[in-house]
DNA sequence: TATAGGATTTGCT
DNA sequence: GCAAATCCTATAA
């Protein structure tokens, strides 16, 4: 029997306050909510990246402020979120105004508004998605929560639209750190965070 | 205004 | 495993 999850406390800025490395891990576990379009969907995270703020030359932040990436410079707890191939990634800014860190989201194990997802995740495919397939990639799981361009920038800390919570007292998850996907420059930084042997992150194969 | 490239996904081989 | 799809962004001209 599962909490209910509206009811769950919600991540407070002091959560996103800190090392990026040391949130991304925390995010693990935890719930991402959407109320978007007026439907309810939300899931676990199960999958992040960190893009740090110093030496790492992958960070769309590296070369400074742009009128893409200014959410990343905005305050911990600030939504970051970007388009890429025609997709959308969602981040989550971290550390202090003016740095440029966050974390990527980049899978969640769907636990509510299950149908709702599927409808989104239709639309672009010739097969209907299985439930493995709705949030297993950061695009994926924008798609299936109704994240777009509109909410770059929004605060994630009010509890209102868009928001990360946690269940008290939940067990710590396993975790395995392993090399960014996807990213051509600073690949030998372990920079991606899973949950060790859950069958639901964007890569089955958990390549160190 | 033109061009190159990307923190992706999908379907086919 | 591979490549096409697809479009936004940054940079240069």
């Amino acid at each position: 029997m599962s909490p209910l999850p509206d009811s769950l406390p919600y991540l407070r800025r002091i959560f996103y306050e800190r090392d990026t490395t040391a949130v991304a891990r925390a995010l693990l576990g935890k719930w991402v909510f959407s109320r978007l379009g007026g439907k309810l969907t939300a899931g676990i995270i199960i999958e992040t990246e960190a893009y740090l703020p110093q030496g790492d030359p992958a960070s769309h932040a590296a070369k400074g402020m742009t009128p893409r990436n200014r959410s990343m410079f905005a305050a911990p707890g600030t939504a970051y979120v970007y388009a890429i191939h025609s997709r959308h990634c969602f981040n989550v800014v971290t550390e202090s105004p003016g740095i440029g860190a966050a974390v990527l989201i980049r899978a969640l194990e769907p636990r509510e508004g299950i149908a709702i997802m599927r409808t989104r995740r239709s639309s672009r495919r010739s097969q209907p998605p299985t439930e493995r397939e709705l949030c297993s990639g950061p695009a994926k799981l924008c798609e299936a929560l109704g994240i777009d361009l509109s909410q770059d920038g929004s605060d994630l800390t009010g509890g209102r639209k868009l928001w990360l919570a946690e269940v008290p007292g939940a067990s710590p998850v396993p975790v395995r750190m392993t090399r960014r996907i996807g990213v051509t420059s600073a690949q030998e930084l372990r920079l991606r965070f899973v949950w060790a042997e859950h069958p639901g992150t964007s890569r089955p194969r958990l390549e160190g």
